[in-house]
RNA sequence: GCCGAAGUGGCGGAAUUGGCAGACGCACUUGACUCAAAAUCAAGCGUAGUUACCCUACGUGCCGGUUCGAGUCCGGCCUUCGGCACCA
């Protein structure tokens, strides 16, 4: 018997309790089953859970536990993404090592989680910070060593005062970093890359078979890698006896070219200043350029600067001479780090010829229209005819374009030639928690990997976070000094630890065999699970994080350790969760706690709230009203089942639908109804508010039988509530359980129930109201048998004496019918 | 500037293939229950006209088009949000 009130927070720990216990969602391979691995992205241990993750965890819930009762063998871990910064500096300001903080967060926070019900196999869960975990992560950075994907180099690279630390290219938001958001500053030193751009290609391609992700993600990383196909050429400098390399993707425009650019950074400049008798102010423009912050320098608001070198080029299709200019506008790490200029044709030459009085030729005229000169007010860079361009003058631009990359490559002074706008991933950070780069550098032998069976190498307890310019671990004298595990002279560690990006581009896979001593995962048991069959994140990692995972997927597939080449084959991004308009921040003190909302009114309700509320792909406006509603319908909910209780017999849980009479049937329709409507939902679409919307339905038709009924078929309502409590089971796990387990009909919990099945007879109505317009304008609305046929509803339509008297004498053009839905009589009045 | 998404009642949202716009929920109003309130149950709820009902007109950011019929398709705008932003 089931009393009246629903006492959440009683019933919820009782399950938390015993789903712990019984190890309810403990996963092994099952052959007899299809696999699916459900994922949700896992947290960094900040502290506390904010109302993102329940969003996160309620869907990645609900798909999970959908799966399983459809027959699916469900993989569903959870882990911790632990190594960062934010452990860093609580250990700066509050003294407290690293590992304490982190390890007490987790401690919260999975408690946090067990207190919404997920349904995760704990026994799998995983820790970056953790030695059984960052051995393998070094593990990984030593088969990218030996497979020359792993170089050190010097170069010019993104440098964070703020978090004293070099920043990878997709760390930099606005030129700002992406986790202080300080101003970012170029500095020139000598750091650890992943070569990323050896897979541009193969990222960029392998995108179009992931059917499975959001347009938009895809579209972000296409743009990301921006590949474009071009023309790599020299001009001569014979003055300085130099060759100047440049890149263009417009080579039809190369007779247009009247100056050549290059930034300070290029090789060439010290060449010039060396050479140039206005030496000194050239020198302090350069110096001028390479003080601006990065910030200034790649905006395509700021204004274009630059200086005349006094030195010239030679064109080297028309021997022309050219000038020779250092600017500020030239990317130094794109392309071959020199531009040829064609004001007429390109918006940014355009303005700087314009400032500078640089000459200007059209060599391409629209088919339109006349281009001249002193009435243009832009750069014409659409395409049109060749003009004052040698022998390829009439030619149509595009045409042009071939010959012309033909012509230089026969000269044998340049070539065809892709480019990426990506680069490679700077992996090395100058901070203490994070991984150890497991290199030791030898005065004898060079930079040597610490040998595989010496993994991990670990981090050392005693160091000094606030050192300053350089890695904590240089601190620790103990940590620093070693043998060379080659000649076992004397030799130092690599003191920097790798960026935490490198951590979470594996994880997904240590889950599939998360205690494995020997390998960072077997291979059988790997190529069992992966790939992942879906992925749950926010938005906000549609690059770094999944192209990174992409990256290190395909190399350890290079390798042998994998056999597919995509980690994730689909991908669902969740909207932003936000209050009065504003994402929930401290500062704007519209912070909502799930911890607060599951004390007032359970988990369920929290979850039941945050999937009605919004399809997962949008924006979540929270409402402290709209989560009261969810409280209430789950109210609803177990009254309507307490009150049908005692009236079921759980033996007849099969009901003749010959004996049906009308309310039963209405009952049973709706039911039906529902349960096509709650699986299409959660399997085609995931749009959870539109399913629970239908259970809401469904709940309101069995208020409706209550009132109607007065001998409640026992068959009937038990086949209801049955199907009901299943399909609730996955959006609220304690109240279904809990009321599946009073209603005592089945053995075993919910939650290991078959998902339950529709019957389209039961769909079907007898008749069905359509509407009968004139001229597309709804006049009248009539009850047909449903079957009718299209003659038969026409015959209903022109019989219909409201439509006859509104048709009057007029001629009818045309009668358009929709079966169930309309009929459309077309006249001419 | 370029790329992408969105725009529907007082609010969150629904309409899946072009076919009754506003499902479901929130807020609000009314009735029942109660001494009363809360809770609950039942009913109403786009705007305007008429209002006793029926009914009529208008209505999915704006302008136009295709169609018997457009929230949905096409063309052109406007607004908001997100991403990229001198990548030659």
């Amino acid at each position: 018997m089931i009393e009246e009130k629903y006492s959440p927070h009683e019933l919820e720990t009782k399950w938390q309790k015993v789903w712990e216990e019984t190890k309810a969602f403990k996963t092994e391979i099952d052959e007899n089953k299809p696999k699916s691995y459900v994922l949700e992205m896992f947290p960094y241990p900040s502290g506390n859970l904010h109302m993102g993750h329940v969003r996160n965890y309620s869907i990645g819930d609900v798909v999970a536990r959908f799966r399983t009762m459809k027959g699916f063998n469900v993989l569903h871990p959870m882990g911790w993404d632990s190594f960062g910064m934010p452990a860093e500096n609580a250990a700066i300001k509050h003294g407290i090592h690293p590992a304490k903080w982190t390890l007490e967060n987790i401690a919260n926070m999975t408690r946090q989680q067990k207190e919404l019900g997920l349904s995760y196999d704990w026994d799998r869960e995983v820790t970056t910070c953790k030695e059984d975990y960052y051995k393998w992560t070094q593990w990984f950075f030593e088969l990218f060593y030996k497979r020359g994907l792993a170089v050190k180099k010097k170069s010019a690279v993104n440098w964070c005062d703020s978090c004293n630390t070099v920043l990878a290219n997709e760390q930099v938001i606005d030129g700002r970093c992406w986790r202080c958001d300080s101003n970012v500053d170029k500095k020139d030193l000598e750091q650890w890359f992943f070569k990323i751009t050896d897979y541009a290609e193969e990222l960029l391609a392998d995108l179009q078979e992931l059917d499975g992700w959001p347009e938009r993600v895809k579209i972000m990383q296409k743009n990301w890698i921006g590949r474009s196909e071009g023309l790599e050429f020299s001009f001569e400098a014979p003055e300085l006896n130099e060759k100047i390399a440049v890149y263009t993707t417009r080579p039809d425009t190369i007779y247009g070219v009247t100056f050549v650019v290059v930034p300070p950074e290029h090789p060439i400049v010290a060449k010039i200043l060396a050479a140039n008798p206005a030496a000194a102010e050239l020198k302090a423009f350069c110096e001028k350029v390479r003080h601006q912050s990065d910030l200034e320098r790649t905006s395509s608001e700021s204004e274009k600067e630059g200086m005349f070198t006094g030195y010239y080029c030679t064109h080297p299709l028309t021997g022309r001479k050219v000038q020779l200019w250092i600017t500020n506008y030239v990317l130094y790490e794109y392309g071959t780090g020199a531009v040829m200029g064609v004001p007429t044709h390109d918006a940014r030459d355009w303005m700087f010829a314009n400032k500078y009085g640089i000459d200007k030729v059209v060599v391409i005229q629209p088919k339109d229209k006349e281009l001249s000169l002193e009435e243009m007010d832009g750069a014409y860079e659409e395409s049109g005819v060749m003009v004052n361009s040698g022998k390829f003058d009439g030619m149509d631009n595009v045409t042009a374009m071939g010959e012309i990359m033909d012509e230089i490559e026969s000269i044998g002074i340049g070539s065809r030639r892709v480019n990426y706008r990506l680069r490679d991933w700077l992996v090395s950070r100058q901070r203490y928690w994070g991984a150890p780069i497991p290199i030791i550098y030898c005065p004898e032998c060079g930079p040597v990997l610490v040998p595989e069976e010496q993994l991990p190498v670990r981090l050392p307890q005693n160091v000094d976070f606030t050192s300053g310019n350089v890695s904590p671990l240089a601190t620790s004298e103990e940590f620093v000094n070693c043998l060379c595990p080659v000649c076992k002279t004397k030799a130092k560690r690599e003191t920097d630890t790798m960026d935490t990006f490198l951590c979470s581009s594996w994880y997904y896979l240590r889950y599939t065999d998360p205690k494995n001593a020997e390998l960072p995962f077997a291979k059988e048991t790997v190529n069992h699970w992966m790939p992942v069959d879906q992925y749950i994140g926010g938005i906000e990692h549609a690059i770094l994080h999944l192209l990174y995972s992409r990256f290190f997927m395909k190399v350890l597939r290079d390798a042998g350790l994998v056999e597919a080449g995509e980690p994730f084959k689909n991908l669902l991004t969740q909207g932003m969760v936000i209050k009065d308009g504003a994402k929930m921040s401290k500062s704007l003190g519209n912070v909502v706690s799930p911890e607060e909302i599951i004390s007032k009114f359970g988990a369920d309700t929290a979850r039941l709230f945050i999937l009605f509320a919004a399809p997962p792909e949008r924006e979540l406006e929270w409402s402290d009203q709209g989560v009261e509603g969810s409280f209430r319908f789950l109210n609803r909910v177990w009254r309507i089942v307490a009150h049908f209780d005692g009236r079921l017999s759980l033996q007849q849980a099969h009901c003749d639908p010959k004996e049906l009479d009308d309310a039963d049937r209405e009952l049973r329709r709706v039911l039906h109804t529902s349960i096509k409507k709650v699986t299409d939902d959660i399997e085609q679409r995931f749009n959870f508010n539109t399913a629970i919307s239908a259970m809401m339905e469904l709940v309101n038709a069995l208020y409706a039988y209550k009132e109607k009924q007065e001998n409640p078929k026992q068959g009937l309502v038990f086949e209801a509530v049955s199907a009901l409590l299943r399909m609730l089971a996955p959006f609220v796990p304690h109240i279904t359980e809990e009321l599946w387990e009073r209603l005592g009909g089945t053995e075993g919990s919910v939650h290991a129930q078959n998902w339950p099945a529709y019957d389209e007879e039961a769909m079907k109505v007898a008749e069905v109201e359509v509407m009968l317009q004139i001229n597309g304008k709804g006049r009248e609305r009539v009850i047909v048998p449903s079957e009718a046929t299209k003659e038969e509803l026409e015959a209903f339509a022109l019989a219909d004496p409201k439509i006859k008297e509104l048709i009057g004498d007029s001629e009818i053009v045309r009668v358009v019918c929709v079966p169930k839905r309309l009929v459309n009589i077309v006249i001419r009045q």
